[in-house]
Order: structure tokens, then sequence, then C-alpha cells
DNA sequence: GGCGTTGTTGGGGA
DNA sequence: TTCCCCAACAACGC
């Protein structure tokens, strides 16, 4: 599941690779993942070559050298991998990076990058749920405005985290996973934010004491920071833009644990559902 | 073959 | 009007 650690791991891959390389062909192999005409995408793209790739919460917006008035939006949605791979051009050092998962392409491969250089851009998606679109420079405005505040960036201050948990009456966990209150924050954050608090994931926010705003406010910080770090979280399908685990799995504390020993009491880690999501939370240290 | 999975949306209730 | 909950949806592995 990419939430904001693992689209950022994606987005400083890629920029490392693609920036200003000639998109020489797209293969679409599954056409309903383009959610635009797919004429115009075709066209659009090809010849052409991303600028820059920018980031607002979960989802990935390439910037284009031509036909700048466009720009290209990617969401991986639960199962989404973007791979980069080098075709013939020159790799300092050799060819780093052994694939994790499977050959490419493979039956999930449904769009298909081809580079000037010979290298391969693979947008796979076991689930068929992300999506590509290509849209107007200010609808990537109103896509953006969208989005609540966003950890690590100037917005995110305390003053501003504090508000948002005023005139609110709903669960901390659905607060956490709100992308219009909040950028960035999918099931398995949510959970280490709160355990990180030391806080369960249903108390109802306007039973929060400053103090544990203040702490929440930390742990948002902290676990993203520190996930981000360790280029995100693999359970299952994740993969960095060279196609390698993130090693935030080896630091979770709860997500996944179930039945497992607290890290930080004598407790169990339990799950249930809260806000209609599996959580995992220690009943014993979170209060 | 029914269930579980999560990110997002929108219907409907308060 | 705004907020919040929850069902629905996507498609696959098990």
């Amino acid at each position: 599941m990419p939430e904001l650690p693992e689209v950022e791991t994606i987005r400083r891959g890629l920029a490392q690779h693609i920036l200003g390389k000639e998109i020489t062909h797209i293969e679409v192999r599954l056409p309903k993942m383009i959610k635009t005409d797919q004429t115009e995408f075709t066209r659009t793209l090809q010849g052409n070559a991303f600028h820059s790739i920018d980031r607002q919460g979960k989802l990935l917006i390439f910037h284009l050298e031509q036909h700048s008035e466009l720009a290209l939006l990617l969401h991986l949605k639960m199962t989404g991998q973007l791979i980069y791979r080098h075709g013939s051009e020159q790799v300092a050092g050799g060819h780093p990076w052994p694939p994790y998962n499977d050959e490419l392409p493979n039956k999930y491969s449904h769009i298909i990058f081809t580079f000037a250089t010979g290298a391969h851009l693979y947008f796979n998606d076991q689930r068929q749920f992300g999506y590509l679109k290509l849209v107007e420079q200010e609808d990537v405005q109103k896509e953006k405005e969208k989005y609540g505040i966003e950890p690590h960036t100037d917005n995110f201050t305390r003053t501003a985290f504090r508000k948002l948990f005023t005139n609110r009456h709903t669960q901390l966990k659905s607060l956490l996973l709100n992308q219009s209150i909040i950028s960035g924050i999918g099931n398995i954050y949510a959970d280490e934010i709160c355990f990180y608090a030391g806080i369960k994931p249903h108390r109802t926010v306007d039973t929060l004491t400053p103090l544990e705003i203040n702490t929440l406010f930390d742990g948002c910080l902290t676990v993203i920071g520190t996930a981000i770090q360790h280029r995100g979280t693999t359970i299952s399908d994740f993969t960095d833009a060279n196609g390698q685990r993130g090693n935030y799995s080896d630091y979770l504390h709860v997500y996944g644990r179930e039945g497992q020993s607290c890290h930080r009491c004598a407790g169990t880690i339990t799950k249930t559902k809260v806000a209609g999501r599996g959580t995992h939370w220690c009943p014993d240290c979170q209060k």
C-alpha cells in the first residue's frame, strides 16, 4: 500500500532516471488505466520528456517539457508499481539493482514507457485500481487544493496541526486517514502514529489533550520521516523505482503484528476494525 | 467461491 | 451548510 513515504521514495528514484529523457513510445496494454482520452494521451507524451516530478500526498504529478500547460497525474492506489529499467544506456558501476519482483514486463505491466535511451518505465498494477490522467495545469491546482496539510512541508506547523482537532468529533484514525485534512497517511502509518503517541486509534478527537495532540504532531513527523529514510514499507507489493523493497517493514511496531508482543510494554498487539479499516494497536499502552 | 484487502467517493443522516 | 459515518467499488489471491 503506497502511502506518502512509499510514493516519495518512488518519486525520488524516478527523478534520478527519467527527467529530460525523450519518450519514444508508450505501450498501452490496459486502456482503462488511462482516465483521459487515450489518443491525446499518447500524442502528447510520445516525443515529449518529463521536466520534473511533484507529489501531493499519494498522488504523483509529472510536469512535461513540451505541452507544459498539461501535466500527468498518477495514482498507485493499493498495488500500483512504477519500475524503471535501464536498457542499452550505460550505468556507472554496472547494473546495481537486482530485480525484487517478477521479470518485466509481467502480466501486471499495463502501461510501458520507452525512452530514447532504450530504458523502460513500467506501470504495474495487480488490482488495476491505479490510474493515469493527463490534465490542464489549473486542474492540477484544483486537485492539490483538495488535500490537507502535509508532513514535512512549510504548512505543517504545530499551530496548524492543533487546529485540525478543533470543532471536530470523529475518531483519531479517521482523521489521520482523511486526505482532505492531512495529506499522505494511509492505514499502516495511521496505526504506527497512534502507537507512537500511545493513543487508541478509536479515541474521539475532542477527548485529546493538548499534550496528546503535541505528541501526535511529533509522531506524524517522526514516523513519516523515518519511513522515508528507510525507503518505505514493503508488506507485499511495494517496490521503489528500482524494484527494491522498502526497509521500514523492519521497524513497524503494530501494523501486521497482531498477536505479537508489544515493543513498549508487556501487552499483546490486537487487531480490530476502526473507521472501517483493519487496525493494529496495543490495548495496554495506548490510552 | 466467499472473504479480506485499502484508497477514495458519494449518499444520506445528523 | 458542514461534518461524519459507512457502503460501495475496484480485482485479485487465498
